[in-house]
RNA sequence: CCAUAGGUUCGAACCAUCGCCCCCACAGUAUUGCGGGGGAGGAAAGUCCGGACAGCAUAGGGCGACCCACCGGUGAAUAGCCGGCCCCCCACAGUACUGUGGGGGCGAGAAAGUGCCACAGAAAAUAACCGUCUUGUCUCGCUUCAGGCGAGAUGGGGUAAGGGUGAAAAUGUGAGGUAAGAGCUCACGUUCCGUUCUGGUAACAGGACGGAAGGGUAAACCUUGGGUGCUGUAAUGCCAUGUAUAGGAAUCUUUGAGAGCGGCUCGUUCGAUCUCGCCUUAGGCGAGAGGGUUCCAGGGUAGGCAGCAAGAUCACAACAGUAAUGUUGUGACAAGAUAAAUGAUGGUGUAGGAACAGAAUCCGGCUUACGAGACUUAUGGUUUA
RNA sequence: GGCCUCGUAGCUCAACUGAAUAGAGCAUCUGACUACGGAUCAGAAGGUUUCAGGUUUGAAUCCUGACGAGGUCA
């Protein structure tokens, strides 16, 4: 697989999967993103499953929902590299959700140092939980 | 040359790195690798119209509801488009009123009927009221032989000239006519209806003859003519998963209900055997309960495939037509996702970091949003000849 | 993706169908009452009726098109 792809099965696509990290799973926000996760079966076929999302009240104009959704899924790309390896060091499958919350257009830059923290949050909420 | 408004055209390109979706081939073999190819719009938008396609419904006719409305053409079809007619507005020339250019028009019927027309005004559609003319009676005044004249009140008749308003007042101006008046008559006009002639496929335009003068409003009800089954690709068809129970109906069964396991419409192992009535030795017959199957009702599951990309298709050329458009020929195949694919960074570069904006069944229109350049039309301004 | 409804004062609503003065309550301001404030009383201000065009003598109302807001089905 590629290194820093974001193939067909890395998708959340799961109606029911969604329903449940949005029920049961827990959340914290690294400003003008807001990251859902949710421990999975081992059974999983990818150790990560991520999706994005931006609400359609912020942005009524669907080419700024599409643009907000490619960036989120960019900086994700570009920054999952040592949040793989931890997960793969641990033997834990996770699915995620990125749902972007501000209500001004984001800049592409900001957006991946905020997702680079983001992710550093995560390790450790997930390491407290061991 | 500049500015504004409308129309037509186009909706930047290239390189490197990291990535996304689909298809094809090979290896491999059920998931990846490598290679090749393709990957948003003129509006994809609004959902305002019209169709294709699909399911359901459907003897025939009528009523109702909704929609459309000058004429001809075009097209699968429309409320679209093209051409023409008529009306209105603006500008210019010219100033009786015509011509040219541009823009707009939900543009059938108001002499089928009903309703409405505030305020003002006598009156908003019956022509009533004031007025005016004429005449009868009564009263008063003047004059006087009977009588006459004038004023007022009231009754009958004629008339619609005039009546400050208003968006709109019963055909305009002039003449005749009359007791007073009036299209009552005449001349020049206006509008409409009927017949007819000419031109035009027609709407319509022009002329002749005869008649009429009926205010507006149908984006008020309505009338006339024409049209319309309903629902929508999350339609619909197939496959997989899975049918609990507490229902209703039909039918079958009572040597097999039910339970466990597995590869779960099936196989295998274990294995219970109800109640009542009649006949009666064992036992048999009938009914009920229970159970099975099918259908209806109802609950659950949210996965896959088809629909789903070759079509009223697009590009170019020729021909027909004023044009919309059509015919023929040649060439092309041009996104197909399903939490939903086109991106990020750097550089060259430009209009100086490009506006409006992202396919979701597919087409044809309409409307709206918007960037720069080029071309073109109209108006205004400046300069030169 | 389809369908429906509504835009009126700072806020909540009338007047729309059936056309001629845009009105009510709360809020705001001024005055009175009170030692002061509240309550109360009196008065005032506040509207391009979302926008544009059309029909009409006349449009919040009728017609057309935009813009905005909300709801609903699966």
């Amino acid at each position: 697989m590629k290194l820093n792809g974001y193939h067909k099965k890395e998708k959340l696509k799961s109606r029911t999967q969604l329903e449940a990290i949005f029920a049961t799973g827990k959340s914290f926000s690294v400003f003008p993103v807001k990251i859902f996760f949710l421990e999975t079966d081992t059974s999983e076929t990818a150790y990560i499953k991520a999706g994005v999302g931006v609400s359609a009240r912020h942005f009524k104009k669907a080419v700024h929902r599409n643009r907000i959704k490619r960036l989120l899924r960019e900086a994700y790309r570009l920054e999952k590299q040592t949040l793989l390896h931890q997960l793969e060091k641990h033997g834990k499958k996770i699915a995620i959700f990125l749902l972007y919350i501000d209500k001004e257009m984001p800049d592409y830059i900001v957006l991946r140092e905020k997702m680079k923290d983001g992710f550093e949050k995560l390790q450790s909420r997930l390491a407290i939980q061991e």
